[in-house]
DNA sequence: AATGGGACCTGCGCGC
DNA sequence: TGCGCGCAGGTCCCAT
């Protein structure tokens, strides 16, 4: 999925890539992603703009156009970017540069976002978003937790809570912590939210140096993979021996989201 | 405030 | 081999 490290990677492709470039031609394939406003008003609003800046918050891309405009994109489950010539497999809204490339918002499920709008702080998910968790302080993140009676797996998927985790770093940074799935938040020692602290910053860092997990359709801006995969401890590893004590990795469903952990190491 | 469910979607893997 | 079912999960929305 692409959670923080993913979307961070890709914003940095883009603003090597694109910025600058002006946006010749849009090209929709599924108009349904597309959510704020009609198919030829986007059409015409962004054809001719320039990229000015690109930047996210939390899982949230923009970019700013010229003339104010921002554009606003959330790949959700299963989109994802591609710059390319070719038009990718499950490409839904392209934008199309004068050199022929072309920003391709590919998405299987058709469950992203696509909107542009004049002010990115006025939309309900950013005003109601959470903290950054890599502009976070270690003291500012322990007083988040006071009085959260909810429990700290899905607490941690919540994004106005703290922004950018998703299913797979909320359960690596719980392995990491050595902290069980199903614990109250407010349960939680002292000692215990520094370590998840510590593990949050870790892996989140180490995600974006591994340019993201290619888990399942995420891929960096050119097709290549992210390989943090390669590092999960726990995410999608339920009936496989723990790294650490060779027990079975367990599965348990959360809000409905599975929760993989190691009930010997977590506790 | 917390929790649970459904909705949005489609590809995939499973069981029969 | 082929079909139908249920699962996958980010976010929003509604109900309890």
């Amino acid at each position: 999925m692409p959670e923080l490290p993913e979307v961070e990677t890709i914003i940095r492709q883009l603003q090597n890539k694109i910025s600058g470039k002006k946006i010749q031609q849009v090209i929709v394939k599924d108009g349904r992603l597309i959510k704020n406003i009609k198919l030829a008003k986007f059409k015409t609003q962004v054809e001719n703009k320039i990229i000015k800046e690109i930047f996210r918050r939390g899982k949230v891309i923009i970019l700013k156009l010229s003339e104010n405009l921002f554009l606003i994109i959330h790949l959700r489950i299963n989109g994802w970017l591609a710059l390319a010539e070719k038009e990718e497999p499950y490409l839904k809204v392209g934008f199309k540069f004068s050199d022929k490339l072309m920003l391709q918002f590919c998405d299987s499920r058709v469950l992203g976002e696509i909107k542009l709008v004049d002010d990115w702080h006025k939309l309900s998910i950013i005003q109601n978003m959470g903290p950054e968790p890599l502009e976070t302080k270690k003291d500012d993140f322990l007083k988040l937790f006071k009085d959260r009676k909810t429990k700290i797996k899905p607490l941690l998927l919540d994004q106005t809570f703290i922004a950018g985790l998703g299913n797979i770093y909320a359960q690596e940074a719980l392995f990491c912590a050595r902290i069980h799935p199903e614990r109250n938040a407010n349960s939680l020692t002292p000692k215990e939210l520094v370590k998840l602290y510590e593990c949050i910053v870790k892996i989140l860092k180490k995600a974006i140096e591994c340019k993201g997990s290619s888990s399942d359709t995420y891929k960096q801006i050119d097709g290549s993979k992210g390989t943090y995969c390669n590092l999960h401890r726990v995410y999608q590893r339920q009936g496989e021996p723990c790294f650490a004590c060779k027990n079975l990795i367990k599965r348990i469903s959360q809000g409905g989201r599975g929760t993989c952990f190691c009930s010997t190491c977590q506790h």
